[in-house]
This record gives structure tokens, sequence and C-alpha cells, in this order.
RNA sequence: GGCCGCUUGGCUCAGUUGGUUAGAGCGCCUCGUUCACAUCGAGGAGGCCACUGGUUCGAGUCCAGUAGCGGCCACCA
């Protein structure tokens, strides 16, 4: 280290320095404390292709902040870090990258797009961990997983198969969320909805039919088989259970007339037009009325075969054509303005339609069942608790969830086909003509398995498995909760009969000054990587930190990491001050002195008032952070520190220190330079974990005259 | 439609199990540079803690209700 303290604290010229010597001297690893007791945290992998954002920042500063506290207090801590190689996402990035290039997948092929990507990946994909170690993150680098790897593939085909085996995952053809634009089904909670404003037909199917219906989606109504009314519709209830015979501009179908409570006789003429292959809802009614189910639309977005003249037009094309034949018929009563939601891939903001497909699902109820107790027995505590709530209401309105995806990125679907033959497992069958599943399995599928499947399961003896799972702490943002959380929990518990982690932190996300969301359109994007240019990584985790609270939003703002920044300043500068009076150094120059402190044994009878004062307010420092940081409280305990540190110790004691140390007697002076480095070295430590870098570059400067003082402020001790 | 959160000084937010004159940062005002730090120090102005009612010796904090804002889930065919 320097022999010299500059006057300011010169984050960017040091960070990187240190965080390298941590990494190389093996700080990170758990075995640094191998006998203590495990602490575990599985990183939530950002995607493969990503580029640190701000909502990156806020992860990474929490599970490093409790990291790093838990490595100071004697644990075996473990952060195991890792990316995702998000399917969809990933597919899509690379497939744009290749069409500029003037290359189309489908000519390439699968096998050859599929090393495209692992190419892309191999070269962007370092970057987002990268970028996690200049955020200071103390990840177990050794341990980095990636969810295409040989070892988690291998979870993930143990996984499925047994699921299989346990008939927990079917294949069947039901109805599904298709996105015609990335020509994928996707789940439930991967679609979103918008509100817009639609437009709602009324109209007849034909002359003869005696009810009016309404419909936002004219086109849809080709594949009718049913009008629906609610029972006690007094208007139609002559008319159920009747059958009729129409023709809509050359389509023929076979209408019946049916009851179900779901229908609200208020909205449009009371009466639906049920088509059972296009919407979720209907596909149920027809199951439970026992209708047939026509396919109207494919899966390009486009008429089906069933209908005439009708196939092969676009959707809206269909639409057009139908509502001029409604017309000239004079079927059409009106047209009506609706507010209406419209259903939109979560990932492109396409359209979906929802249509039967054949697919591979995932019975969920039996595996929630189990997820909900867990929580509710307390095995798994969330935190903030209200989150609970939100948590059971969606297990118990789950649906089966479709783990199948039409893409070429991801963990191939390990079953294989022959004939009328099936098989599920790890391998390929032996034998001619067996061919795999063409489909890849949902993303989420893998990283349900990631506490576990990133410590060696499904072998039960590995060393890692054994010694750290179940992990500890689940920290991520409550808008993940359902894609991830809750299918970790259910996944760990039926393959591995453990809770995989004993809490869930959920953060808030972050927004802008204005408690704006980030955009890109706004341009109020924070970019971690400026922030950490300008202020240094410190300024910013503090900022993160400080201020928020448990599953609410924050907001950030340049402001606000510069007020930090200051304080990390104050931290070197105090340091500086004392480092230098300590060892009788200049302080104009800012050399250091040669007088060395031998030991930090206080003479009790030497303490003065002041003395006794910061000493007292010490202790009650270290109990209040070290009671709230074991609550979770990490917002509360660090306004604790800045306000004792900043306040307290330097604006009260340091100025009273001034006068003893140019006592005339010297062992007062002696005293009080033992009082200043020790607690000043203590509170570095509970300083640690929300600013490493700046603590750890002043206790090295601190070292060079205290010898008592260890190696590194990483693995010092946490003050008692 | 169901659920949840927020509403505290100009702005962004804390406020731990209800307890003395309600806090912080930023902003603002006054003063200060003799040598840790102007990325600083000393001091100050500024709040009927959304509203109404209740419980209590005592409520920003608990209960009921109202209003505004935000979010999640379901969904209108």
């Amino acid at each position: 280290m320097n022999k010299t303290f500059s006057k300011t604290w010169q984050h960017s010229e040091i960070e990187s320095e240190l965080y390298q010597k941590w990494e190389s001297a093996g700080y990170f690893k758990p075995e640094i404390n191998f006998d203590g007791k495990p602490f575990v945290i599985a990183i939530p992998p950002p995607n493969v292709t990503g580029k640190l954002h701000i909502g990156h920042a806020m992860f990474a500063t929490l599970e490093d902040l409790m990291i790093r506290y838990h490595r100071l207090l004697g644990d075996a801590a473990l952060w195991i870090p890792g990316t995702d190689h998000a399917g969809i996402a990933t597919q899509t990035v690379v497939d744009k990258a290749l069409q500029k290039k003037g290359i189309r997948k489908n000519e390439i092929g699968r096998e050859k797009f599929v090393q495209e990507v692992w190419e892309w990946k191999d070269e962007y994909g370092g970057k987002i961990t990268e970028q996690l170690r200049a955020l200071g993150a103390s990840c177990d680098w050794n341990r980095e997983r990636f969810t295409l790897d040989g070892g988690l593939s291998n979870a993930v085909r143990e996984a499925f198969t047994h699921l299989y085996n346990k008939d927990l995952i079917y294949r069947g053809e039901y109805i599904v969320n298709w996105c015609p634009k990335c020509g994928t089904a996707i789940a439930d909670d991967e679609v979103e909805h918008q509100e817009q404003k639609a437009k709602l037909y009324y109209f007849k199917y034909d002359k003869n039919f005696p009810i009016t219906i309404a419909t936002t989606r004219p086109e849809t109504k080709l594949g009718d088989t049913a009008v629906a009314v609610n029972p006690g519709d007094d208007r139609y209830r002559e008319l159920v259970g009747k059958e009729f015979d129409i023709e809509i501009d050359g389509v023929k179908r076979k209408i019946k007339i049916i009851a179900n409570r779901a229908i609200d006789s208020k909205f449009g003429t009371g009466a639906v037009g049920v088509t059972p292959s296009h919407s979720m809802i209907d596909w149920k009614m027809a199951e439970d009325h026992g209708l047939e189910k026509i396919k109207v639309i494919d899966e390009h977005g486009r008429m089906a075969e069933s209908v005439g003249e009708y196939a092969g037009m676009k959707v809206l094309e269909a639409r057009e054509k139908l509502v001029k034949f409604l017309k000239k018929e004079d079927l059409l009563e009106k047209v009506q303005e609706i507010d209406n939601n419209l259903s939109v891939c979560y990932r492109c903001g396409g359209a979906i339609e929802p249509l039967p497909s054949l697919q591979w699902f995932v019975k969920m109820k039996p595996l929630a069942e189990k997820a909900k107790e867990a929580v509710k027995s307390g095995e798994i505590k969330i935190i903030p608790k209200r989150f609970e709530k939100v948590y059971f209401h969606w297990l118990d309105n789950i649906r089966d969830w479709c783990i199948s995806r039409q893409l070429w990125w991801g963990h191939r679907i390990p079953v294989w086909y022959k004939g009328e033959e099936i098989h599920v497992g790890k391998e390929a069958p032996s034998g001619e003509g067996w061919k795999q599943d063409e489909d890849v399995l949902d993303t989420w599928f893998s990283s349900a398995l990631w506490p576990f499947s990133t410590l060696g399961w499904p072998d039960e003896k590995a060393a890692d498995y054994k010694k750290f799972y179940p992990t500890t702490v689940m920290e991520t943002g409550y808008d993940i909760l359902f894609f991830w959380v809750a299918r970790m929990i259910m996944m760990g518990l039926e393959l591995t009969g453990e809770a995989p982690f004993e809490t869930v932190y959920l953060h808030g996300l972050v927004r802008d000054e204005q408690n704006r969301k980030m955009s890109k359109s706004l341009g109020n994007v924070l970019d971690p990587l400026d922030i950490i240019a300008k202020y240094g990584t410190d300024a910013l985790r503090i900022g993160l930190v400080v201020g928020s609270t448990p599953g609410q939003d924050i907001a950030v703002g340049e402001s606000k990491i510069k007020g930090f920044r200051n304080f990390t300043n104050k931290i070197w500068n105090a340091s500086r001050f004392v480092s230098l009076r300590v060892t009788g150094g200049d302080l104009q120059s800012g050399e250091l002195g040669e007088s060395k402190i031998g030991d930090l044994k206080i003479d009790e009878k030497l303490l003065t008032d002041a003395d006794k004062k910061i000493i007292e307010e010490h202790k009650e420092t270290v109990k209040s952070v070290t009671e709230n940081i074991n609550k979770f409280k990490f917002s509360f305990a660090g306004e604790k520190l800045y306000e004792y540190f900043w306040h307290s110790f330097c604006d009260r004691y340091i100025e009273e220190s001034k006068e003893q140390l140019e006592a005339d007697n010297l062992e007062l002076a002696a005293n009080t330079k033992k009082i200043l480095i020790k607690i000043l070295s203590e509170t570095l430590v509970m300083l640690h974990p929300y600013a490493p870098f700046v603590t750890e570059a002043v206790w090295q400067e601190l070292k060079v005259f205290t010898p008592e003082l260890s190696e590194s402020i990483i693995i010092s001790r946490w003050p008692e």
C-alpha cells in the first residue's frame, strides 16, 4: 500500500486492484472459514447475454452485504455465481444479429444455429460477470455455473425423468398461450395484459339464428360451436339446450345453446359465442359441456384450413372481410367502443393467440400444496411478510405449467419417440429409429433447480451439496416471485425433499429520482458502471441500500449517490487524520510517521469523559447494527452506522481527541491513540459490507502501523 | 372484480415492540477556511405525520372507514 494518504478517496484507481487481490487470495471461498456455519446464497443468474443494469446492482449489493457480514462473523459464507441461458431472449438476440449478417436460422438449421449461439455466448457471456466484479461482489468464481453446462443439464434431465415417472409431467393437446412472433408456446405468467380500446361487434351468425352475440374478435367466431348464456337470464331460457345449423360466409357450423354461470348477462347481449380452440375460458366450457373444438387460427397467426376461403388470411384481414360480409348481409347490429385488455408476450410484446397445441406440462397442484405448506409452517420465511399472501394466492389458483418451447436454444426435452413407443430418460435409448423431441424446456425449468443443481445435485454425495444445501437466503426482486421463487420451492421440496432456502428476501425495484420507472425512452436510466466511474462503487452500494425497505420500490438519483460519495470520502479522511496523528505523520503531505501501535489494550483507568462516552456509544452501535442486520434491516443498520461514524466519531470524538493527543500526559495521549484506532478499525469492519473498497483501502494503511490487524479487512472479525 | 402497497417539512425517504420538544439526506438561509476533509464545520428556517372516527393515561405507530396515487392477480367475451 501507499506510504501516504491523499486528501480524497481516489476510488477509481484502487477498486479493481483491491478486488483482484481479494479474488486471487481466495478470500471469496467458503474454505477460509471452513469449520464455520454455512451461510449460502445462490445468485439470481443474470441472462448470459445481459448487460449490467441497476437491478443487478441492487441484488449484488444486498447479497454481497450479507455474504461479507457472515464471512466476518466467521461463517463458511458461499455465494454461488452464474448465468442463465435465457431461452427465448438469447435466441432472439442471436437470431437478429445473424439476420443482420444475412443469415437465416431456418437455412442454416438447428445444429449450426445452436453452435452460433454458443459462440455468441463465449464472446459476450463473460461480460456480465466481469461487471458484477466491479460491484465488489465477493462470489466464489471457482464455483461459477451456467444453466446449460454439463452438470446442470444432467440435473435437468434427472428432474424431468423423476417428475415424469411420478406422473407429475405429462404431454397433451391443450389450449396454450401461443406467441406467433416468437413461434412458441409460453406459460401463463409470461403473458401480460395491455389496456386498449377495442371494438365490440354485435351481430348474428345468420338470419335464422335467434340470438345476437357480441365479440371483439369476429374472425374467431368461425370456430364457434356454442353460444353461452347465464342460466338465470330469462331472455334466453327457452333456447338453452337447442342446437342450430348456421352458415357464416360459407363456413358451416353447429351451434348449441348452453347455460354457464361464468357469463355476465349485463355485458354485451348477455350471450357469448363460444370458441373452444381460441379462448381459455371457452376451452374450459367446451370440456364441461362436451363441445367440439375447431381450430381456426394456426401457429403463424393465420386462418386455418377449416375456414373455407378465409384459410391463409392473417387474423386482421379475416376480421375485416368478415365484418364486411356481416354488413352486407345486414347481420351487424352495432359496433361499440370498449376498454379491453390485450394479451401480449412478455418477451416480444406481440399479441398472444390462445390455441390448442401438443405440449408438455408439469402438474402443479400437488407441488403447490407442499410449497404452500413450507411457508405456512415457517420452514421458509418470506420478507416482507405481506408477500406470503400473494404467494398463497398464486399457488391456490395455479394451473398446469406448460414447459415445452418451440425453440432451439435450451435444454432439449429428454424424450424419444419411435412410432407409438416413447422413451423418457437421461440418455437416448439404444436401438435404431428413435427420434428425440424437437422442443426445449422453458428457461425457468432449469432456473427452478438452481439452488441445488449448482451444488452438485443429483449427486447427493457431492461435497458441496452435502455441506451447503439447503442454502440460507434467496434474495431477489419481488417481480419474479412466481416465475422463479415459487418454482424453486416446489422443485426443491419435490426433488431434494427439503426447502431450498430458509429465507426469501424480496427487494424493491429501482426507480429514478422522481419515482418513475427507468426506461430508455424516458432517458432516465442510471448505468451502474457510469455511476461507479463517477462516484465509486461504495457510494452506489450505500445509495441502493440505505433508504430502501424490502418489497418497496426505491428512488435513486445522482444526488443521493453523491451524498454517499461524500460519506466514503469522510471515511477516508477521518482515517487519514487518525493515521497521521497516531503515527506522528505530516498532515500536509499525508506521509505517515514511524510510530506503531503495539497492542490495542485500553487502560480503563485513564479514560476521560469523552472516551467513556464514545466507547459507550460504540458498544451500542455494534449491538444495534448487529441486531438489525440479523433482522435483514440493512437500511436501518446502515443509517445507524452513517450517523454514528460521521456525527459521533468524526464530528465529536475526533475533535475532542485532539486535545488529549496534545496533552502533556503521555500515557493519556497513548491511550487516546489506542481508542482512536480501536474504534475506527471496528467501525470500518461494520462498514465493510456496505462499502468494501474504501474500508479495505484504509485498513491496509492502518495495518502498516497496527500489526494486530488482520491481513485484509475481509478476513477480520465482526466486533462484539 | 380480488388482493397489496403508499400518502410524514420544497424533493426522496426513515421511523425497530404505541411513550419525553417527530428524524435523515438533498435543497434553502446565516456564519466560518489556525494545518483531516469545502466531497468540510457551526447554527437556522421549514411538518396540525392524507382525512374522519375509535381504542388508550398516551397514536405517525393499533382498529374501522373515506379519498387520492401506484402495483399485482384475474378478466369482459
